[in-house]
DNA sequence: ATCCAGGACATAC
DNA sequence: GTATGTCATGGA
């Protein structure tokens, strides 16, 4: 079953820029792959396995998407289940220019200088919270392109293999089950995981057994979440906060990293000793429900300037 | 070769 | 509560 469907801006609430979105090295998923102007992904959405496409072809003040797709089968309301995936995992009700609104007209917010440079940057949200938990574990002491790497070896290596109509062959990602079972030595050989694979494995057989519960979090107020998910051995604050962030799309969460901890030391409070937890605590209280969107573009607004260029 | 990467953890104080 | 060393791996 193929198709074409278009996201009309009418839809996306706000700028939106495809490109810079992907490739902004969040950790709900590794990036997509890029073909000839345009991304693609493969999920499973409902009964059917789903590959497809998007480009943008409107503009990044009034975006337009374009988006093929190819399923295993031919499934009733497919287009409709498609599209409300899109939406998730692009979050296009987050109300970005009301956003911009709010911060980028006081010169006095360090905000305002990340707007104007990363306009149409949008948070993206993992469809598959078991990838999210998995990849935001990767990422620690590691960098953007060694996690991406990592993780979508793990998804060619363990996951099932899908053949589409299109002739193409892809894996979704595995299950917590099969990672579970693994030996720390083989998946870190076969992956590059280093150390971080026996942490891998054994919140795996956490989910697997139903230790970790993502319906569960998902209902638990921000503080209750965080608290039970840093019970996981290593899940500490900074990778709790990422998979709330932008596995579960808790917007008030703020990863502080190294570099939103050098930022906001410098830029928020001049330069004087500030732990990261009250970094976290500050960026919460300062900006609640945007607060991830503050730490997104802090983050790369930082390391735009002050390190390497996540773009190139 | 040494240092760093979207940190977590144990241990010390 | 804060400070320091350690943890695998690959890239610069």
């Amino acid at each position: 079953m193929r198709g074409r469907l278009e996201v009309s801006a009418e839809f996306i609430s706000g700028p939106f820029d495809l490109a810079q979105t992907i490739r902004s090295g969040q950790t709900a998923l590794p990036e997509w792959e890029q073909i000839d102007g345009g991304y693609f992904d493969v999920e499973e959405i409902g009964k059917s396995v789903v590959k497809y496409m998007v480009r943008q072809i409107g503009d990044v003040e009034r975006p337009v998407l374009s988006v093929d797709y190819v399923s295993d089968i031919e499934a009733e309301g497919l287009r409709s289940a498609l599209l409300s995936h899109l939406s998730k995992v692009f979050r296009f009700k987050d109300d970005v220019g009301a956003f911009y609104d709010l911060y980028s007209r006081a010169q006095s917010d360090p905000l305002s200088h990340t707007i104007s440079e990363l306009r149409g940057l949008r948070l993206m949200q993992g469809p598959n919270p078991y990838e999210s938990l998995i990849c935001s574990m990767a990422s620690q002491n590691n960098s953007v392109v060694l996690w991406n790497r990592s993780v979508k070896t793990m998804r060619e290596l363990y996951g099932q293999p899908v053949a589409l109509p299109d002739g193409s062959a892809h894996h979704l990602f595995p299950s917590p089950g099969t990672i579970a079972t693994l030996n720390e030595d083989e998946l870190d050989a076969k992956t590059g995981m280093g150390y971080r694979a026996k942490y891998l494995i054994a919140a795996s057989k956490m989910v697997a057994d139903g230790d970790i519960d993502f319906r569960e979090l998902d209902r638990l107020p921000y503080e209750a979440a965080k608290e039970r998910l840093m019970e996981v051995p290593g899940i500490g604050p900074k990778v709790a906060d990422c998979f709330l962030l932008y596995g579960l799309g808790k917007t008030h969460a703020a990863p502080v990293d190294v570099w939103i901890h050098r930022l906001v030391t410098k830029q928020y409070f001049g330069g004087g000793k500030v732990s990261k937890k009250r970094v976290g605590e500050f960026l919460r209280s300062r900006y609640g429900e945007w607060a991830g969107y503050a730490q997104l573009y802090l983050f790369h607004y930082a390391r735009r300037k002050w390190g390497k260029r996540v773009d190139t």
